[in-house]
RNA sequence: GCGGAAGUAGCUCAGUUUGGUAGAGCAUCAGCUUCCCAAGCUGAGGGUCGCGGGUUCGAGUCCCGUUUUCCGCUCCA
């Protein structure tokens, strides 16, 4: 484990050290589980949303992106159930360490002198023929003095819940003296309300302006869109819509670096299927998607699927794709079989009729949904952790390399002249000027052959074209290869084809 | 959110015990040298020691607060 703790933090200074991700506002004592990609970071996050892009969409004929906005109207976030789900104040025991919802302890509370009510009135009806429990309510002394108490806690409590007052809900359990149910301690923390979602205002003036909030998923965004991408795309079921964007969400902690951050960026496909067809159509995507991730050449056992046993409220069956990072098997990406909860809740709040017409089966239906959903970052995560090696060379020196799939490598091909003289550096640049057409490309004359070839090796960078007193004869070129640090030799008019090769 | 640890140059860290206005290695830049795998030579730049306050003649060093990061819980549609 403490070997794995080391790699992380290695691979965090790496990052920073050579421009892959910078924590943001660094000069402000930084932005708590916030993140920025810089220069060698934009490259390869480019590189991978290419790589999936293509997968998902340019080699799906029915298949199509779109790029929907980050603001939505507000009614979206209460048909997908985000708006509901956590507005509720919550309350720890710092003894168990428990968290629970404040108004429950109390409505809990409120329920046990009802209880006793009830065991009154059980007791009385024992006892007597031609019982009224009414009558008995209204007339017992100590059930009246219950009842009172109800009603004190009570009118406390409404007030404190329509007012928001999460002071007073605090105030009522202090003076309750509701103990936790696992503890039975009263070291309570303050109450408080967890927003999931951040929200902005929209409107120029402050009277005007009604609440928004900042997605916390972009799947809701393709949804809206089903009807608008379905006809003007003349799909036909079944048929998928993919997304790459940002989403936000106003996590409690920031931990373990950019896996989980408060601004993410998610790939995500919604895969809309005839009802009843969704399962075979999870288990087809699921397949697929663990193939994409094998096709990186990362080692297989690195992944694995665990299935949720308990499943949100839209989803009837649900798979994570786990990847081992140092911290350990943590979701990568998730595919879940939503149903049809979406595109009915929003049907229903809307009241604009989300249907389609399948002229195979001659009827009108609301569309099941697979959806596919990758974190970018934790992709990006993934495979620096994955690509970071310090080897041990034969001469007892320590190499760092990143080893980074080519393809997704953020320069491709680094021209080196072999020496600051004899023409190479105007040679080295014209090359250059040819590559960078088609490759990102580095050009170094710094420092000694060996020190630029390990520069290279740090940031992943596969091929180092090198220029030497050959070329000058014979207009030839080295090709080292970062992995096996071995040199052919190749005319400077086949490098292009070749990189070509060696890339795919 | 709770508990613990830490924050000094781009990176890794020393300096804190015994307060006296900052160092090393690597990296970076300029030049020299160099015909293939880091650590050759000369020179240079870069830090209000996370931030704020307090004690003190004087704080990187002691005290308080705060913020960020890391670890363990907790939470996580």
């Amino acid at each position: 484990m403490s070997n794995n703790e080391d790699l992380f933090k290695k691979v965090i200074s790496h990052s920073k050290e050579y421009g892959f991700i910078f924590p943001s506002s660094e000069i402000y004592d930084g932005l708590s589980a916030v993140y920025d990609y810089g220069q060698l970071g934009v490259e390869l996050k480019n590189n991978i949303k290419q790589y999936w892009w293509k997968a998902m969409v340019q080699m799906h004929e029915n298949i199509v992106g779109i790029d929907s906005a980050i603001f939505m109207h507000p009614s979206v976030w209460k048909a997908s159930g985000h708006v509901d789900a956590f507005n509720d104040p919550l309350i720890d025991n710092k003894d168990s360490k428990k968290r629970y919802r404040a108004d429950v302890l109390i409505e809990d509370y409120i329920q046990k002198i009802e209880d006793k009510i009830q065991k009154e009135i059980d007791k009385a009806a024992k006892r007597f023929e031609n019982f009224d429990a009414t009558l008995f309510r209204q007339t017992n002394g100590r059930v009246l003095e219950y009842q009172a108490r109800i009603d004190e806690i009570s009118k406390c409590f409404v007030d404190a819940m329509t007012t928001n007052d999460l002071a007073a809900i605090k105030k009522l359990i202090d003076d309750l003296a509701i103990v936790c149910p696992v503890s039975g301690s009263r070291n309570w923390t303050e109450v408080r309300q967890f927003n999931l979602m951040f929200a902005t205002q929209m409107g120029s003036t402050t009277e005007t302006a009604d609440v928004v909030y900042l997605r916390p998923e972009t799947a809701q965004g393709i949804f809206l869109n089903f009807l608008n991408v379905q006809k003007t795309g003349r799909m036909k079921i079944p048929f998928g819509i993919a997304q790459i964007g940002k989403a936000f969400r106003n996590e409690i902690v920031a931990r373990q670096f950019i896996f989980r951050m408060k601004e993410f960026e998610q790939m995500e496909m919604q895969f809309f299927v005839r009802p009843g067809e969704e399962l075979k159509w999870f288990e087809h995507w699921k397949q697929e998607r663990i193939k994409w991730h094998h096709a990186l050449d990362i080692s297989e056992n690195k992944y694995r699927f665990h299935d949720h046993e308990k499943l949100a409220h839209y989803a009837n069956a649900a798979t994570d794709i786990e990847f081992e990072f140092p911290f350990g098997f943590k979701e990568l990406e998730g595919i879940h079989s939503r149903t049809d909860f979406d595109l009915n809740a929003h049907q229903q709040l809307s009241g604009k009729k989300i249907q389609y017409f399948d002229p195979e089966l001659n009827e009108s239906y609301v569309p099941y949904v697979v959806e596919t959903s990758i974190g970018l970052d934790r992709m990006f995560l993934a495979i620096i952790c994955n690509a970071y090696q310090e080897e041990q060379l034969e001469d007892g020196s320590v190499r760092t390399v990143m080893n980074i799939p080519p393809f997704l490598a953020p320069y491709k091909v680094a021209v080196l002249p072999l020496v600051k003289k004899d023409g190479m550096p105007e040679m080295a640049h014209d090359i250059l000027k040819n590559l960078q057409e088609n490759f990102n490309c580095q050009y170094d004359e710094k420092d000694a052959i060996g020190r630029r070839y390990r520069r290279q090796d740090a940031i992943g960078t596969p091929f180092c074209i090198t220029v030497d007193n050959q070329t000058m004869e014979d207009n030839t070129v080295t090709i080292r290869n970062r992995d096996t640090m071995l040199q052919n030799r190749i005319a400077i008019n086949d490098i292009h084809t070749t990189l070509n090769k060696l890339l795919q």
